[in-house]
RNA sequence: GGAGGCGUCGCAUAGUGGUCUAGUGCGCCGGUUUCGAAAACCGGUAUGCCGCAAGGCAUCGUGAGUUCGACUCUCACCGCCUCCGCCA
C-alpha cells in the first residue's frame, strides 16, 4: 500500500509505474473516491462535535429543556446514520482502491512483458558439461529409488512425490547446510534470527505481504478460513504486525523455515513432471527489516542476494542473476533479482531464488512502524530473497551432479553431511 | 468437546451509563535542588484522520447493536487464563 497523500501529490509517477509494470489501476477514481472520503468526514465530525457538546448539555439541564434537546438529538442523529452509511461504502471502496495500487518499480527495472524480458546481470561458472547425455533428475532418481512420483500421485494427487533413501538425507543435508551458513555469518558478527515459523496462517498476513487479495487463487484455503502459505516470508512479517519496533536493532535479519504450500494454479501444463513445480515443499527465506530509506533498501537487497550466490557458489552449482523487468514485478515490489540455476536437462536456467525489496509496501499494510532518531514514527522498509528451496534445488543438484552410468557425486560442502561421496544403486 | 473468568495509556492496576478531555503506581523525558548524584518536589509522557492554523473527530482486544450519551449494557468474533473431559 502506498501513502494516501504520496499518491495525490504524485499522481503522474504513480501512473506511471503502473505502466510500467502493466498494472491497471483507476487512480482517477481513487482521488475522486478520496475527495468524498474527506468531505464526507469533515461533515460528520462537525455533526459529532455537536453532539458531543450537547450531550454534554443534557446532563446538566432538567425536565422539559432535557426533553427538547433530546429530541433534537434524535434528529441530528437520523440525518448522521444516513451520512455513515454512505462514508461506509465510501471507505470501502477506497480501501479496495488502495490494495490495487502497485508500488512505483525502480528506475534500474527495465521495460518488459513477462519473464521472457529479463535482463542477465551476472553469470557464474561454467554451464556443467558432460562427456555423455546427461539424464533429467526424474530419470536419475527414479532409477536410483530416490523419488516417487506415481506414489506420490497415489496418495497426494497432482505433482505429489515422495523423497527416499539418500534423497531424503540430501534434503536434510542442504538444510543443515544452509542454516550452518547462517549461523557462521552470526560468528562474524552479522546475526541472522533463525526461525520456524507457521505455514497456515490467518488472512491478514497475506493481505499484509500482497498475496491477498491479488494471488489468491494460488493459494490452499482452510474450511475455517485461513491459508496455508507459499513462503516463510508471509508468517515472519506477521510476526511483527501492529508493532513499534526499536530502530536500535535494525537490521532484523531473519532466516525462516517453513513448508509451502501453492496451488500453482496459473501454471497448468508447466513442468508437469518432476521436482522443479510442486504443491509442497520446504523453503528457507530470508527477511530483512530496516529503517525507511531507499539507500538501505539497496544495501541490503545486494546483501540478500549476495548470500544466495554465495551458498550456490560453495555448492558450486553454475547459476546467472537476472533482474527482473517491469511486467514481472509484483504489486508490492520496487526491484527484483531472480536468480536461476543451470538445468542440464532442459539446458537452460531455472529460478531458484528470487530477491526483491518494497520500501514501505508491506510494513504499511502489516502497520509495522519505529520511531526515527527524531522521535518521529515510520514505516520500516522489508525485503525478502529465498536462502533455499528443496526439492527444487535438489533436482539441480542432481542434474548437475550426475556421473556416467548415472551415479550423483556429492558436493564437497555437503559430504560432510551426507557422510559418502557418491550417491549410486550400491549406496 | 463442556463450564467459568478475563482483555483499559510502555508495564501494573482503578474505573459497571453522563466533568473519563481515562485516575493511581512504576518506568521514561525535562526542570528545581546538589560540587555531582540519589532522594524529594514540579511538569511532561499514545496513535490515527481532517484542517494553513486554532482546533475538531476517532480509538479502553476487533466488529456490530441499545442509548440523547457507552470503558461501563447486549450480540458476534479474536486472544488469554482456570476447571472438567478426551488425546499424547
Amino acid at each position: 500500500m502506498l501513502d494516501i497523500h504520496f499518491i495525490r501529490e504524485n499522481v503522474e509517477l504513480v501512473k506511471a509505474g503502473a505502466a510500467k509494470k502493466h498494472i491497471e489501476v483507476d487512480l482517477d477514481r481513487l482521488i475522486k473516491v478520496d475527495d468524498e472520503r474527506k468531505l464526507l468526514r469533515q461533515e460528520l465530525d462537525a455533526k459529532k462535535a455537536e453532539q458531543n457538546r450537547r450531550s454534554n448539555e443534557i446532563q446538566i439541564t432538567k425536565d422539559k429543556e432535557r426533553e427538547k434537546i433530546i429530541e433534537q438529538m434524535q434528529q441530528l442523529k437520523a440525518g448522521m446514520a444516513e451520512e455513515e452509511e454512505r462514508l461506509k461504502k465510501v471507505m470501502e471502496e477506497w480501501q479496495k482502491l488502495m490494495l490495487t495500487v502497485p508500488n512505483i518499480p525502480d528506475m534500474s527495472v527495465p521495460d518488459g512483458n513477462s519473464d521472457a524480458d529479463n535482463l542477465e546481470t551476472k553469470k557464474w561458472g561454467e554451464q556443467t558439461k558432460f562427456d555423455f547425455t546427461p539424464k533429467g533428475h526424474v530419470e536419475l532418481m527414479t532409477v536410483l529409488d530416490l523419488v516417487d512420483f506415481e506414489r506420490g500421485a497415489k496418495v497426494a494427487g497432482f505433482r505429489g512425490y515422495f523423497l527416499k533413501g539418500d534423497a531424503a538425507l540430501l534434503s536434510y543435508a542442504l538444510w543443515q547446510f544452509i542454516s550452518n551458513y547462517f549461523v557462521k555469518k552470526g560468528a562474524k558478527g552479522d546475526k541472522w534470527i533463525p526461525m520456524i515459523v507457521p505455514s497456515l496462517a490467518r488472512r491478514e498476513s497475506f493481505m499484509g505481504t500482497g498475496y491477498v487479495p491479488q494471488s489468491e487463487e494460488d493459494l490452499y484455503k482452510t474450511q475455517d478460513g485461513e491459508y496455508l502459505a507459499g513462503t516463510a516470508e508471509v508468517a515472519t512479517m506477521g510476526y511483527h504486525m501492529n508493532e513499534v519496533l526499536d530502530a536500535k536493532q535494525f537490521p532484523l535479519k531473519y532466516f525462516s523455515f517453513s513448508p509451502c504450500f501453492r496451488r500453482e494454479a496459473g501454471a497448468h501444463g508447466k513442468d508437469t513432471k518432476g521436482l522443479v513445480r510442486v504443491h509442497e515443499f520446504f523453503k528457507f527465506e530470508q527477511v530483512v527489516l530496516c529503517e525507511a530509506s531507499h539507500e538501505a533498501s539497496v544495501k541490503y537487497h545486494e546483501e540478500l542476494t549476495a548470500n544466495a550466490e554465495e551458498m550456490l557458489q560453495l555448492l558450486k552449482i553454475p547459476y546467472r542473476v537476472v533482474i527482473n523487468c517491469s511486467g514481472d514485478l509484483g504489486l508490492g515490489q520496487v526491484k527484483k533479482y531472480d536468480i536461476e540455476c543451470w538445468m542440464p536437462s532442459e539446458g537452460k536456467y531455472r529460478e531458484t531464488h528470487s530477491s526483491s525489496y518494497f520500501h514501505d509496501f508491506q510494513t504499511r499494510r502489516l502497520n509495522i512502524r519505529y520511531r526515527d532518531e527524531r522521535g518521529e514514527m515510520k514505516f520500516a522498509h522489508s525485503l525478502n530473497n529465498t536462502a533455499l528451496a528443496t526439492p527444487r534445488l535438489l533436482a539441480v543438484l542432481i542434474e548437475n551432479y550426475q556421473q556416467e552410468g548415472g551415479t550423483i557425486a556429492v558436493p564437497e560442502a555437503l559430504a560432510h553431511y551426507v557422510g559418502k561421496k557418491v550417491i549410486g544403486p550400491a549406496g
